[in-house]
DNA sequence: AATGAATGAGGATTCATTCAT
DNA sequence: CATGAATGAATCCTCATTCAT
């Protein structure tokens, strides 16, 4: 009994890890089912027993990444530090994930938003209510009280993401950065005077 | 003579229009040639004399995206306004572009980089010499001088650029900022301040 | 010892009423033995255990339907009547046959002879041993001796089968004859003024 | 303008026989795509730009079939000559027909039914509009009028088509027949006195 | 230059069959 | 005996690309 479901969910992970691999590297419609089974070390029709179809596929990497991220989110959240030190531990351990998991954020970045899938709206709800607004809550934080509206905080946190997430697209940015914590440092100082400095100008001026 | 290349350049400009129109609607792989001549008012044979595989697409595409977006830059940079009046127009005329041309900078942030072309390499050069440094320019200026290398200067661009295009990509920030002026105003405040505030600090320490 | 061959002639009915179900509804190629299985209560793989493959079907559902058929004309055989009525009851009852088990009446008609198997010509051997060699003696009664050769009775004997299965397969038959008495009445009539016609045409030249 | 009608009318029929043929051979279901586009001495795609999936060559023989079918009806029905004789004429060359055009009937016979198509119900109607009426209309003749009402006229008629269609498909009646003259000759005779001797019976009686 | 019929490589998907449990 | 996960052969269909007109 616990074993069938064990093994079922083994196999959705060699799958989804074996998708990501894949995927990354080839874009999602270059990438074959037969290659993507192969790096799962299944065979094709195997496949077809976990998904119905090719595009199946995206929900599965969206909720498992989707999940990755969520979970450094929290753990910043969850620290007993200032709220600025967590936005920037947010955005430190959000790089880190990236920059281990390229392959996963570049699929994230890249595909998942692409294909249409029925379950897209599911997708951007899940995003939404288990990743931004959690990020959304630490960026309201560092900014203090009533700084940002709900739906402020929640466009910044995306901003945040999309600027993490450059990290594994940009040749560019790796080329001009001249290195992951070079990127860091600069992108941590740009969100958190982004976020913070309204506060600031209130104060001074 | 002069009229064989006059009509060349109209049909590079119908097919041009069509392939943004038919790709943003269904990506790259899944718009085929057929639609995307018949959206040029074009015989499906007739596009192959202007390309020769579908993929070639996406330089010609990429080339017009970046006049387009370089245009506005340069069109900022040349006004007699403060740096950071500058920065701000920058960003509100390139969210306009977006915004007009939505289809356009759907394919510019979702398919280019993705698609892999012979010529991703020159694409990307083209991109940076001819848009991000002029954008990383009035980063500068607006920072004040030395605030940042160059290096950062063209990373800032680079995530400014990745800011504005989200609009167009993202459901989520059209839903939670309100509207683009709401999501502009945004942009452009966090953006100074993340440029400027770092010589807020300075002067003020 | 008993109980084991019990068991496997059970199973052997529950294949066989599934296969028929399943087959007349989506036809033998787009019936899979998952359905099949399904429609049985059995496993998938349990139905290996009484067929080699697929096509093992067929030869089961012939015999079981020709041993069906052939019961009820050595019913009708067996009756104490004059030979005309014989046949009329014969008729009668193998329209009721098909009504009952339409879907019987659909595969024996549709499929058997379309699939070909190793054992077709045993099929088609016991088809005319068991079935139309009982009909074809009911023909031959009916018509008086010698009115028929031996082939002739078998041919009209096929005929008869053949207008009694058309029941089961046409719509437009249902529609036109407007109800399976009328059918009934119909088919009798034609067959016996048919088979017995030449006989009077004798008498009366 | 002529020309290319032209050819997408022979292209169309190329398949038409190539379909036909293989068809006929193997069953709708075993008969691939491939094949049939060598039949036809055609590539495999081509076959698709003139059917959109493989279940489309069903109506498109269907109305062949029905069209010679018919047209030997017509044939037929157009003779000088006495209802009965009409009557014999018809089943002799739907008989010659279906000999001829072995393979046709075969499919016509077996697959046509089957196959359901989103069509199916058009085939029937036409099958029934083009086709039976036209033989019920020599049925009715035949037996003299007010014999049989139309429906039964049309039941009729499809017991007679069905009849000669077993020619093509039976094993057992090519053999007990020992030939078609044998067969036809003992159709028509059948058919014949089930037709016109309710009238004999009545003016007997 | 413009066209679209012809083509076949390529890929998603299905499903009969096997086999370890 | 019963099972269903695993498998890959087999096949439909799409679509970029060519080429004769």
């Amino acid at each position: 009994m616990r074993r069938a479901s064990d093994t079922a969910q083994k196999r959705r992970r060699q799958i989804f890890e074996a998708a990501i691999a894949v995927i990354s590297e080839k874009g999602f419609h270059k990438a074959t089912i037969r290659e993507i089974a192969a790096a799962a070390g299944l065979g094709k029709g195997t496949i077809y027993q976990y998904i119905d179809k090719k595009e199946d596929l995206i929900p599965l990497i969206a909720e498992v990444g989707i999940s990755l991220m969520s979970a450094k989110i929290s753990e910043a959240a969850s620290l007993d530090a200032p709220p600025e030190e967590k936005l920037r531990i947010a955005i430190k351990s959000q790089l880190a994930l990236f920059d281990e998991h390229s392959r996963l954020a570049e699929v994230m970045g890249g595909e998942i938003e692409r294909i249409k899938h029925e379950d897209s709206e599911l997708i951007t709800r899940v995003f939404e209510e288990r990743y931004l607004n959690a990020l959304a809550s630490l960026v309201s934080e560092a900014a203090g009280r009533e700084r940002f509206s709900k739906g402020e905080s929640l466009v910044i946190a995306e901003l945040i993401a999309v600027m993490c997430l450059l990290w594994s697209h940009s040749v560019l940015a790796k080329k001009n950065a001249g290195g992951i914590e070079a990127y860091e440092t600069l992108l941590e100082e740009f969100v958190l005077r982004g976020v913070s400095g309204r506060r600031k100008e209130a104060e001074n001026g």
